[in-house]
DNA sequence: GCGATACATCGACAATCATCAATATATCGC
DNA sequence: GCGATATATTGATGATTGTCGATGTATCGC
């Protein structure tokens, strides 16, 4: 398969301000999912470290100063990883996470 | 009682980007409300439809296009309101909303 | 005051979500 | 293969959310 999720990645790709025209129904379920990944005060913070990084960031160092279980900083990786927002990587049994700029650009780009 | 909501205004205002420290947890809590704002299509589509206009738009107006009923399109528009995406005037019998430019602006500078 | 109109609030319900403990999967060194 | 380790998945639960019908509140014209 080319891509887990697709439909997101058109409407962000195009960057239509919100400002422009109206938004038709696909363009809003898409942006919605996208900027529901950032809804939760947990996955900010976990985008922000990674973010801030300058580097990758071992899954590993990101269950304590998150304050969360594995199994749900596992979750919520997941979610960003799939609004795009963040890069996944495994190497041996290490899983390794990068911020995806152009993604994160593109929603900036839908707000203004 | 100055602002019904004043924990979102203060992160918001300092525009500080999720690409330098990581946030802490106030931080990523306020910001994360107003990010839920946007993490729904029939929000989305009201926000653009009030950005995209030149001027003030009715409540009146927002009912039929958004497909939803009078109560649930008030219900989301308190929270876009609330958010301090867009502001409220009511003049007589009538509602007009106004998009909050600062206010989105202030979110996108967050992304970057 | 009275009826009509525009919007907000309430109450209820189904759906989604965040969370964790338990368990599964994958990879390493030996 | 075997034990150990890092991460993912499952299952369950309490909390939050989107929705609408019914009702409440505020404002207008008369």
């Amino acid at each position: 398969m080319a891509a887990t999720v697709s439909a997101p990645i058109d409407v962000l790709a195009c960057c239509a301000p919100v400002s422009a025209d109206p938004l038709d129904e696909q363009q809003a379920e898409s942006l919605a999912r996208a900027f529901a990944a950032l809804a939760d005060p947990i996955r900010l913070r976990l985008l922000s470290f990674i973010t801030s990084a300058d580097d990758q960031v071992c899954a590993c160092d990101l269950v304590e100063p998150s304050g969360r279980s594995q199994p749900t900083v596992s979750h919520h990786m997941k979610i960003l990883v799939d609004a795009g927002l963040v890069d996944r990587e495994k190497r041996g049994l290490w899983v390794w996470y990068r911020a995806a700029p152009q993604r994160i650009a593109a929603l900036r780009a839908v707000l203004g």
